[in-house]
DNA sequence: TCACGTCCACTACATTTGTAGTTGCTGTTT
DNA sequence: AAACAGCAACTACAAATGTAGTGGACGTGA
């Protein structure tokens, strides 16, 4: 049971529909991604069987009868699987080298930077 | 021309083993490897090819007449690619939430954190 | 009741990825 | 010269991904 199954992109656009409003149905999924990826309603579905084979979603019905779509594991959980994996991959897994980067590669505000620098100093008293 | 080619995971050891060191034989890639990755010779030989195909590679040949490779694009081109890749998918294209991600996720020492805030200032002043 | 739109379960099919195996050429070793 | 070892070029093949299409069941309006 990995907490965090694998989740390809096109699905992570459905896992992100999902975990902003739940339960939707097909059609409903398809509708509120239509502007960004504009996919066939199959194309949809298809993304959203294996979802639900990986146990990335759950399913119910609605009021009239309806399969609907939730999610079975937090977002939360995803990214973090994420982003181990892309730290591995890329940073040898190793934390600094990753925000060194990013740091260095970002345009940010100066209230960000401002956040950022108190999240870190949390960061050590933990 | 796209500046990064698209490296799959098995692709980057093999890229790596060649940013570190280049021009390479394949058998030399595969020996290199060999401790981390398990992988035949063929295998390696494989990547190897694909790589060239996507222009990651380049090839030469050694004083014996064997064909080398080494690479086409800078590391630090691949990883930009990636990691803005990785932001886009994950975290919308935004930075700054990657980078509360990650500050918060990972344990860093004093140190890091130091060097990190330093950084963060440093992106202000360009 | 018949045609029509929905929804679902299957099937389809090209690419990319992971991981090799097979064959043939060539130089090196008894 | 026969045999073997290294290298290159192909071929293999299953799983995962991206992107649909087909066909059947079911309820609804004309």
């Amino acid at each position: 049971m990995p907490n965090a199954p694998d989740i390809a992109e096109s699905e992570w656009s459905v896992m992100e529909s999902l975990w902003e409003s739940s339960p939707q149905t097909a059609s409903e999924v398809t509708k509120a991604l239509r502007p960004t990826m504009n996919w066939a309603e199959n194309t949809v579905r298809t993304l959203l069987t294996r979802l639900v084979e990986k146990g990335a979603l759950k399913t119910a019905e609605n009021a009239s009868g309806t399969r609907t779509f939730l999610p079975a594991v937090k977002r939360e959980a995803c990214v973090r699987a994420e982003g181990e994996s892309f730290m591995q991959r890329i940073f040898g897994g190793a934390a600094k080298p990753l925000l060194v980067h990013f740091a260095q590669n970002s345009k940010l505000t100066a209230e960000e930077v401002k956040e950022l620098k108190k999240l870190l100093d949390q960061n050590l008293n933990t």
